[in-house]
DNA sequence: CTGAAAGCGCTTACAG
DNA sequence: CTGAAAGCGCTTACAG
């Protein structure tokens, strides 16, 4: 395969390259021209890149930085935007930050100066650094799946779903609740889920509920149930992501316990996975692909600068498994 | 957030952008320069723009096609691609195909044309088209888990995987068995995983096997499952991959058979939650980290010119779980 | 050891 | 409707 450029279609349609380039950027092209240069270009299969439009007014990639590229969810939400942006005619340009916060401070930066046309931020954590380094920047940010008060932003409705989650486990009259969770610096997950649990449970008169974290891994789900398990009586087990679930099945066994004659197991997630775990698991499901879209959406309308929320909130589903008595 | 260039950076540091340059390529700069250009660089958290490199004899960044963002084992491999190639001080730009060769192909070309320093390509099929392109590609191609006669590819040894799967359930002397595949297409699992599978069950005696075609998506799993059980009597069922397993279970407990006793299950792929299923699922799991790590240390090789094995197998590991008899 | 100049593949006023 | 020219942020011979 040839390399081709600008200047070599432009040689073999016999027009000057500013020509192509409009072509291309929907500049004015006379129809015989347009002709023309469409059946080179498809001689050739020739493609401009993209990255090399260093002084285009807007460039059409958009930048998206993920917290890891090993998560179902993640997997879920990068599918959903890859697909509508390349419908759009926009290129996605995925960078991970592989759940450390300097790196995806680095990213965002990095798509700054790489002046991509907007960037979709999934954040580990929002800090000082992400609020001021969003306030300059030149480029619209979009944040997904975290609630950002500085800016647009794209939410799970966690506390919500949090609170469902606490009624219905509530409503089997629990006597002794942990909640598996993560670190407060993740607020979505780790502060506002977690919130609506507790306040879902209180609503049903259940007071005493003993709080562990950790971090998104199995292996932390095994070792929170494990430390639960320790720290006193469990009847119910309410997990942050169906992943800790699964950790905390797996200890659970370890332990002797039956779900949920013993102990009651929740998640969210909503995993194919869950519904084969025997009991069923309890859990509840976010729309990411919606979420994928919707943030891409709304990172195109705020390019063109068309009205956008600031903030979008999607739906859930609670799904009953078997495992909450 | 400014946006600095080199320019800018050379300015401020007193030097002319050649030497900014040289800093960030490793050409000589003196160490009180070099000092000078440190400082000014930290302050303004300045990064080059790698798409720039318009001109450059090499690019930093590596190409990684994939059929899909949306596979625990994609994760896995990218994952660790991404990191290996972090630290080597290169950039990871990941293309996803979603299962469509003509996007495939398209992201080859494109890589091609963005003059990437090389490419790690995930292929869904090898076809025609692969080769040719590959062939007069400018830039080094290694095919990851793919086995590719006309170039370098870094492999799972599914043969070798099948085979041990296919003995270690002929040895409970199924009496129908049935292989829950993939199209032909893709020849690492449709074909040469099967075939292994196939020629181990022989190994051990096993004739009655019956074979079934289908995706990657747990509905093809249940479909599948569905269409092996209306066809004859089954006892075993071999599936691609986990998540194919997953949906086998899923009919096989609508169809009220039990899991050994009646149909013994085997999948690829060594999920953690194949471990929670109950039973546990029988499964092999592939060594996807390595096979990321690998791939990309063997384009970064070839791109230094140093000599590569043209094809590299990695290892993988027999998880028994209780759902074989 | 360093800088001015030309060039990479593209876009954008601007003049025609 | 179209092309020559200047420019985007960078790299690379080349001369000093």
């Amino acid at each position: 395969m040839k390399k081709f450029t600008m200047a070599d279609i432009a040689e073999m349609s016999g027009v000057g390259k500013s020509t192509i380039s409009r072509y291309f950027n929907g500049g004015y092209v006379k129809e015989a021209t347009r002709e023309r240069i469409q059946a080179v270009i498809r001689e050739c299969g020739y493609m401009p890149n993209s990255f090399a439009r260093l002084n285009a007014r807007e460039s059409n990639i958009i930048g998206v930085v993920v917290p890891t590229l090993n998560s179902k969810i993640t997997g879920r939400v990068i599918t959903s935007i890859d697909r509508y942006l390349r419908e759009q005619g926009y290129e996605t340009l995925i960078k991970s930050s592989d759940h450390q916060i300097a790196l995806e401070l680095d990213n965002i930066r990095r798509l700054i100066s790489l002046n991509v046309g907007g960037i979709l931020l999934s954040s580990i954590s929002i800090t000082d650094q992400h609020r001021e380094l969003i306030a300059n920047s030149p480029i619209p940010v979009v944040v997904m799946a975290q609630e950002f008060d500085a800016g647009i932003s794209v939410v799970d409705d966690d506390y919500q779903a949090g609170f469902e989650m606490g009624k219905y486990v509530g409503k089997s009259h629990p006597e002794h609740v942990v909640w598996l969770g993560i670190t407060d610096t993740d607020r979505a997950v780790g502060i506002v889920r977690r919130q609506g649990v507790l306040d879902g449970l209180k609503s049903c008169g259940v007071s005493d509920i003993r709080l562990f974290s950790g971090d998104y891994s199995y292996e932390s789900g095994q070792k929170m149930a494990k430390e639960a398990l320790e720290s006193g009586p469990v009847t119910a087990m309410i997990c942050a992501t169906d992943r800790l679930a699964f950790g905390a099945y797996h200890t659970l066994a370890q332990f002797g316990k039956r779900i949920p004659d013993d102990v009651s197991v929740a998640g969210f997630g909503g995993y194919d996975e869950s519904e084969l775990l025997s009991p069923e698991l309890t859990t509840l499901k976010f729309d990411s692909y919606a979420l994928g879209q919707l943030s891409a959406e709304t990172i195109l309308r705020l390019i063109r600068n068309e009205p956008v929320p600031v903030k979008q909130v999607i739906g859930f589903q609670l799904i009953p498994g078997k495992s909450v008595k």
